[in-house]
DNA sequence: TTTTGAGTTGTTCGA
DNA sequence: GTCGAACAACTCAAA
């Protein structure tokens, strides 16, 4: 009997349940939906193109990664291999499942079996005594904590036959422009997260805020296209500072799980009516890195480079966008998810809701970060920013977070004044409140 | 059913 | 420069 392993955001071939559920004699397909590659930039394609040349390598070169519509693919290759079940890790984002539910129909006969999942503990699977969901993180995260998870499952590329594939595979070449990424694929998620947890993690509780440091794991590329597995970090930590990051990462599943539209809209309705600007240009200088505001621009100059922004700057820049440009979020969310290595959809848009005050959790309405502030906290120095914005390079120390009161520099005055934009939102913000 | 305590990440102002 | 208080009220979770 053959089986078909279609990996999608699963690809390594340790501690993965499907290989085990999966016949001995398997075909490893990979299906590159326009879904998927077409809203993405060049670091986001590259790091998926160089995981898979690297899970290919681990499957004696018997990859098969075909261009498509899962739902036509799927089945197709299913039947020409004659297989009687096609395996995967099961997907709980809005479109993945119902593709999958689709790619189940469309295999008739053939089974469709879902093992396993991205995370610890499956959405859905977490929720109050009484059946209903959480919608705030710390009680979320006890009763996560309670509920437990399995170990590792004890799997590697060899406990099947991976047969030959029938067609020609193709994994595209990196497209152009690509920046500078971190090693892809499972032995570079593996030796980056030993070295972190050697290394950093003692110290990830104060360094984790400083993006002049290397404070943070850098696992959120790995843990996106599943090139490791999160039972495999938490098998190695204990409850703190960055474990709870994890357990954010399963907390946005399960309420992405349970409120799939909250991809698209605001979580809380209420935000349906709070006035919005529509300032193309602003939006545009946003993307760019070109405000006027050191930190807001190297962060979103950084995304540009790297395919990455540091967290806490990332809830600079997001901050900025929203209270600052009075901008919708989803556009903010839109181009992160374009840029990002590590970019996932509930993580991603419901941070970006928790930013707009929209989402889980709902900040208090009068957090709105000050970019100069929050600059000479987390960057001191301004290593940061010169690192980022060239143009700042010769301004030392953190006066470089000031730079409208040094004369000559070939850098934007601030596109808006921050008091001024700050007591616009307020104002907003409490409208929307009566 | 009612009550109580708590809720990721901040800023500003005045002492 | 540092420190504490004010900034509001509301929803959620659990007793």
């Amino acid at each position: 009997m053959t089986s078909v392993v279609w990996f999608r955001r699963d690809l390594r071939t340790r501690d993965h349940p499907a290989l085990l559920a999966a016949d001995k004699d398997a075909l490893a397909l990979f299906v590159l939906d326009k879904r998927l590659t077409e809203p993405s930039g060049a670091a986001r394609l590259a790091f998926l193109y160089r995981c898979l040349r690297d899970l290919n390598e681990q499957l004696d070169d018997r990859l098969l990664v075909v261009s498509g519509d899962p739902v036509e693919v799927v089945p197709r290759i299913a039947k020409q291999v004659d297989a009687t079940s096609v395996h995967v890790s099961a997907d709980y984002a809005p479109y993945g499942h119902t593709r999958d539910q689709q790619v189940e129909a469309a295999l008739g006969d053939i089974d469709f079996v879902r093992s396993g999942s991205p995370y610890a503990v499956a959405p859905g699977r977490v929720t109050k005594p009484d059946g209903t969901p959480y919608k705030v993180f710390t009680p979320f995260s006890r009763a996560w904590a309670d509920h437990g998870w399995r170990g590792p499952a004890d799997t590697d590329a060899s406990i099947l036959d991976w047969i030959e594939p029938p067609g020609r595979s193709r994994i595209p070449q990196d497209p152009p422009g690509v920046p500078e990424l971190p090693d892809a694929g499972e032995a570079a998620a593996l030796g980056a997260w030993e070295k972190f947890r050697d290394e950093r993690v003692e110290d990830y509780p104060e360094n984790r805020n400083r993006p002049d440091r290397p404070g943070t794991s850098w696992m959120s590329p790995y843990l996106r296209w599943g090139c490791v597995h999160p039972r495999t970090l938490l098998d190695d930590l204990t409850p703190g500072p960055y474990r709870n990051e994890l357990v954010w990462r399963e907390f946005y599943a399960d309420v992405l799980w349970h409120k799939p539209d909250s991809a698209r809209r605001n979580l809380d309705r209420r935000f349906d009516k709070i006035e919005l600007d529509d300032d193309r240009d602003a939006f545009d200088a946003w993307c760019q890195g070109v405000t006027g505001f050191p930190i807001v621009d190297a962060g979103m100059r950084q995304l540009l480079e790297l395919g990455w922004m540091h967290n806490r700057v990332r809830m600079i820049v997001a901050s900025f966008l929203v209270k600052d440009l009075h901008l919708p979020w989803w556009w903010g969310a839109r181009h992160f998810m374009k840029h990002l290595v590590d970019g996932d959809l509930a993580s991603n848009q419901h941070n970006w809701q928790w930013a707009a005050g929209s989402g889980t959790d709902a900040a208090p309405y009068f957090r709105v970060f000050n970019p100069t502030t929050q600059g000479e906290k987390f960057d001191p120095n301004g290593d940061y920013v010169r690192r980022f914005v060239p143009e700042l390079r010769g301004v030392t120390g953190k006066r470089v977070h000031k730079p409208w009161e040094i004369d000559g520099l070939d850098y934007p005055e601030p596109i808006v004044d921050h008091a001024h934009e700050r007591e616009v939102a307020l104002a907003r913000y409490a409208a929307v409140k009566n």
